[in-house]
DNA sequence: CTGAAAGCGCTTACAG
DNA sequence: CTGAAAGCGCTTACAG
């Protein structure tokens, strides 16, 4: 049976505010009496209600987790569930549980994150950027609830983000390339309308230049991250009148779906050289083994949860993070030793 | 500003009981009182206090998450997160969020879940098995907070479990070897604790025998569902005077080890025939493909949902439920087509 | 159909 | 060092 504060009070011979006082560590409470106190809470294994508790103190030690526009497969998304596991294993060091919001019931526009977060009267959230973010998104990221982004910038007044620095995912491959001696190169992208997409775009483009490699506008195209786009993709750029010999894909299941096009083409995989983006497990295993940027999701996520904690102290207010990724060098860019001259 | 039910109260021009009434769906307040009332609620984004709501009814529409005893990488670990995934899905349909525990700050043995769930005052909880299991997690089982296991056997009054037949899954995997001609087969397994690995043996073990193939005891290893023991399983496995033509491991990716293994060892992999566990979606790149048994996640997920919230409504007391697993067949396993004798 | 009042389990000035 | 009392934002008999 759950105990309450006054039964607790009572067993001890204490008033309500002594035991009060000792759940939440003032100093002037006598020795004994605490220690008789704590003793009968032990033995009863009792515990303050969360309601009562957050009723009267602002404080919950609880963060929402919001999963923020369309993002296909949310909750087991490749990247986002690793990211969000180091968060919750950083946070959770720190005594913060986390709530997840499920969105399925309110998954029109007239969902109010703001109003949900108060309801709860969470410290803060995580929101994870996906595709057209509802407008809700913004007002909760304005308000005094402290928010992190991730791959999505917000700019609220207890707010801040962090994201993989994405001109340097594009940064990293192309100049792979240049040191592997490719001069014509092709970018598979995902949707227009993805943020993530629009900056490794630009990154690749301004990169090109910057080195002088060729990318003629029909080598610019576009899926929407998962393997079949890639595949069409691949087949696209593979009927145009000149074939690039170099494909950047900024996700793995894409540059997957590029490589079967190719072998389904009769080509010899190679040939050509393929930089695909995120390290899945099976990037490793495909053959040959894909040459990948990697997202150092364990670091995002352990930032987050640093700043985020941050936002809620006050420590801290309105800040903004890249973080570098990483090239992975892998058999299917050709060279197993990069930045060798051949 | 967040406002309360006495602020809108006076905005109507009507007593709190009123508000709350309205808000809780009774049917004796006037239509007339009730619009306006809904209108002002609406126009100021009112939302109930949780805390408030939750400390005098006893409903939280909360439901906790508990990942028991030791689970490698529990958040993204390849199965249970997309058994979670479907689980919040549903429920989320039903209005319920999930509050996802942390144990960081508790990893002693001290850790009580109960008193957690009191805590939060969640209206039940999903408990996903892992090994070792702590003690607490039983006392929280066999307490009046419904509770549905996933790979853990839950017995308590007001608690259900699923998990896929096991034994199932190993029938699946000697009947195909069957199939296709092998006799001599070997079994790779994960440690010996683990529930789910004895499961699967025994049903392994029943199996062979049902079948009359062979499977001396030195062909039984085990290491730890990781890729490195199964490398190193397989090394063992060809130490050993007779070299078996089939291996069935438990996991996936205990098989990918198990296949480089046999590469490593500069023999031919289509010589011998595997099956792995899981279907990740490493599974169908690797060369050659892997055959493999696939849980119903999905399915698993769902139920778990649908017999929670009948728990937590009292519909249903005291499930459980074994979901069959499914057979994915793929070139590993040598014969593209299972049952055509060779 | 409507409202006054008690109570849910806590915390926090404040008085002693 | 300790306790009485008000208050956090709601809901629910109960009376009218």
């Amino acid at each position: 049976m759950k105990m309450t504060i006054k039964e607790i009070a009572k067993l001890a011979g204490v008033s309500q505010a002594t035991v009060s006082k000792i759940i939440n560590n003032y100093d002037d409470v006598g020795q004994k009496t605490k220690e008789r106190v704590l003793a009968i809470m032990d033995e009863y294994g009792y515990r303050p209600s969360y309601a009562a508790q957050s009723l009267v103190k602002k404080v919950t030690k609880v963060v929402g987790v919001i999963y923020a526009g369309h993002i296909n497969a949310n909750f087991n998304h490749p990247f986002f569930v690793e990211v969000v596991d180091m968060f919750k294993k950083t946070l959770g060091g720190e005594g913060y549980d986390l709530l997840f919001f499920s969105n399925e019931k309110f998954h029109k526009a007239d969902e109010n994150y703001l109003q949900r977060c108060q309801h709860y009267n969470v410290d803060g959230c995580i929101i994870i950027g996906g595709e057209q973010v509802e407008p809700s998104i913004y007002e909760l990221d304005q308000s005094t609830i402290p928010c992190i982004g991730v791959d999505i910038e917000l700019t609220g007044p207890h707010s801040g983000y962090i994201m993989t620095d994405n001109i340097q995912v594009s940064s990293m491959a192309v100049e792979h390339f240049y040191l592997t001696g490719r001069r014509e190169v092709a970018f598979i992208g995902g949707e227009k309308e993805s943020f993530v997409s629009r900056q490794r775009e630009a990154g690749f483009r301004e990169r090109i230049k910057a080195y002088g490699l060729q990318a003629p506008e029909e080598w610019f195209v576009y899926g929407d991250f998962f393997e079949e786009s890639g595949y069409a993709c691949m087949k696209e750029l593979l009927r145009s009148e000149r074939t690039p010999q170099a494909i950047f894909a900024i996700s793995d299941l894409m540059a997957f779906g590029a490589m079967k096009a190719i072998k389904d083409q009769g080509l010899d995989i190679h040939d050509f050289a393929i930089i695909g983006c995120d390290d899945i497990t099976a990037a490793k295993h495909v053959e040959p083994p894909l040459t990948t940027i990697k997202q150092d999701k364990q670091k995002i996520g352990r930032m987050a949860a640093f700043i985020l904690k941050d936002l809620i102290t006050g420590h801290i207010e309105q800040t903004s993070l890249k973080v570098d990724p990483e090239l992975v060098v892998r058999e299917s860019c050709g060279s197993k030793k990069p930045g060798v001259m051949r």
